[in-house]
DNA sequence: TTGTATGCGTTATCAC
DNA sequence: GTGATAACGCATACAA
């Protein structure tokens, strides 16, 4: 009688093909593919946890002792050329692989820096990474990403584990609904160096990396404003959100500049989703004064306005002036294309990246508190009614 | 005399404001901020390795054994409520946090999954990695991600990597410059579960996670065929990956079935960078017997050939045809709708998560060869002749 | 130049 | 129920 290797039961299981030379069974119940192993004395040894070969096994068989074959392999200097090279030789005929968990765990250092971003869906923290990541790899250092899916919970999930894993290091951008920062004043604690970007708080004392928010968004507010637009909305984030909050500045310092009230029904801040930029645009376009402009937080709400307005009918820019924020990809071939700002994406990431190296390597250094990165506000026709 | 603690100059170091209480230095030789630490005597304990909280200090702290502790800490059944309950307070007010290589190292188990990528400039691996992510999360698994930059060296020190790190799983794409895959044999040897997907290769015998290449590309060639076009061009990507040689077959295949010949002028094989795509564009869009038609192998080529078409002056969709491959969000916006394929991203970054955690947590059991995941014709502009 | 012994933080196998 | 103690694989201070 054949039992399911997941589910253990014996009915409803079929036989489905033979899958490199052995028997394979389909579990009906819970379907589910095995091979089973009674005939296969194989299958018994596969289950036994394979030997890695070590450096004791290196030593062993060289006929001298581990210290030996340590210093040998990390070329240390007090150390023959030729049991150096006979140790070397072994290792590689062993086919030898060191356990960096032992490594990490003797010399307290685990050579990985750990990195949480909130979400993958925009090319941002993408971009981010790649810039990160070419700074960590040069430097010869791991870089491990975790996703805290724009949720508290996760948040905390992860900093737990990247504690657990003891990077050395990490680099975080905050979750829209985090507000307590208890998770993060844990590496401080523990005197591992942390670095925000992009999704920062004040609240802790660490070194950040953020663009020029405030500024990027009073450049495209007054943008708009040259380009003769009256009724400017804002379509923002959660005001959880540093970025958020600094855009709003932004939008409320050019509009006051420039003698403009600031009508509250025409500024929304809500969550970052599609679903709430079609309904918070939807608001925005069906007012009875609706707004001749509006700027919004991201490019994904942007280009939701956009394609409202084109449903509605609404002429792009003539009618409508639209501002984004990010330059994604898309933003440049929509609709008349979509006038952004455009994030250094790969420089925030270096950045970051080389400042919690050297914060790891040197003790004693301080870096800046904060870096701000320069923006750049991509015209395009969805606000050009000057032809500027 | 202060002396920079990077450079160990003494020259030119300049007093740089004061940062959390100390006086901060700016070395003007190597531009790096620092602050002095001889006058503070927390310096020099922040120096010395911080002591993490072990189980053994909960053990002294509580009169107990460190072995009560652990287990205390893992609620095995063979312990009283009392000292259990006592451990956990003592943990949280020490602020114990597990120490997961220490973990690992005796349990030979990380419960990390490792996933290298060549790439992230396309949506298309971080769409993967969410759905990978999702997966992992859900079932108590780590994943870190590596990035090989389409570099073959660079994936073999990523693989090696990997293995120092004793992941428990490995989920990988191959960059289009691997056409050796001995890296790859290595996990095979150690029994470490290996998932091939996407970029996939014959040469190794482990469960793969593709889409049908060949069906969706002979399904657009038709698709461009049913318009009307003629002389259809392919610009495909390198022979190396397996996705570029099942879309060529798809592409022949198509125009043979329909009794078109296959003009060898008419088919470029290249690198997936968007230089190379605008140069085999330029010699595709200037041949005395222009193709009126191009299926590209992805969507950044097929956009950079829009582009050119543009520029050119000839028009889309009738005097040129366009189909591209994944569907990336400008594909739906640019000029006038880019004719694409659909990739279900998310899908396979689950299902290759969920096969590396059948193979992990089961040791017998042996899945399909391949899951071949289906891809959906966008249909839009770029090749819409017939109104269809 | 090489070997010995100890520790890194944890789990597991025995005892009691 | 609880406590010694031996692994896990490696680096290193100290001896030789």
């Amino acid at each position: 009688m054949i039992k399911c290797v997941k589910c253990e039961q014996v009915d409803h299981i079929m036989k489905a093909g033979y899958v490199r030379g052995k028997q394979r069974y389909l579990c009906k119940t819970c379907n589910y593919y095995f091979t089973h192993s009674e005939k296969d004395p194989f299958a018994i040894s596969a289950k036994r946890k394979r030997h890695q070969t070590t450096i004791i096994d290196i030593a062993k068989s060289l006929g001298v002792s581990n210290s030996t074959v340590s210093r040998a392999l990390h070329g240390h200097a007090d150390i023959s050329p030729e049991t150096r090279q006979a140790v070397l030789d072994k290792a590689l005929q062993l086919d030898y692989q060191p356990n960096q968990l032992a490594y990490s765990l003797v010399k307290s250092k685990t050579n990985t820096i750990g990195m949480i971003v909130p979400e993958f869906h925009n090319p941002f923290f993408p971009n981010v990474i790649i810039g990160a990541h070419e700074v960590l790899t040069k430097a010869g250092y791991n870089l491990t990403i975790m996703q805290s899916n724009e949720s508290y919970q996760v948040e905390i999930s992860n900093t737990r584990a990247m504690l657990a894993n003891r990077i050395d290091g990490l680099l975080i951008s905050l979750t829209q609904e985090t507000n307590n920062f208890d998770h993060l004043g844990v590496f401080e604690k523990r005197g591992i160096p942390l670095v925000l970007f992009n999704r920062v708080c004040e609240q802790i004392d660490v070194p950040k990396v953020v663009v020029n928010d405030f500024e990027a968004s009073f450049l495209a507010v007054e943008h708009l404003i040259m380009n003769g637009y009256e009724r400017i909305a804002h379509l923002g984030g959660p005001l959880t959100l540093s970025v958020s909050r600094e855009r709003l500045r932004g939008y409320k310092a050019a509009l006051e500049k420039h003698g403009k009230t600031i009508d509250d029904h025409m500024v929304i801040q809500g969550m970052l989703t599609q679903q709430k930029a079609r309904i918070y645009g939807q608001y925005l376009l069906d007012l009875a004064d609706r707004p001749d402009a509006i700027f919004a937080v991201n490019d994904s709400a942007a280009i939701e306005i956009i394609l409202m307005a084109k449903e509605k009918g609404i002429s792009i820019p003539d009618e409508l002036g639209v501002v984004g924020f990010s330059d994604n990809p898309e933003s440049a071939y929509i609709g008349p294309g979509l006038t952004t700002v455009r994030q250094p994406t790969l420089e925030m990431g270096r950045t970051t990246a080389e400042w919690v190296l050297q914060l790891v390597d040197l003790d004693d250094v301080h870096l800046p508190e904060k870096k701000i990165l320069q923006t750049e506000l991509i015209v395009r026709g969805s606000s050009r009614r000057c032809g500027d």
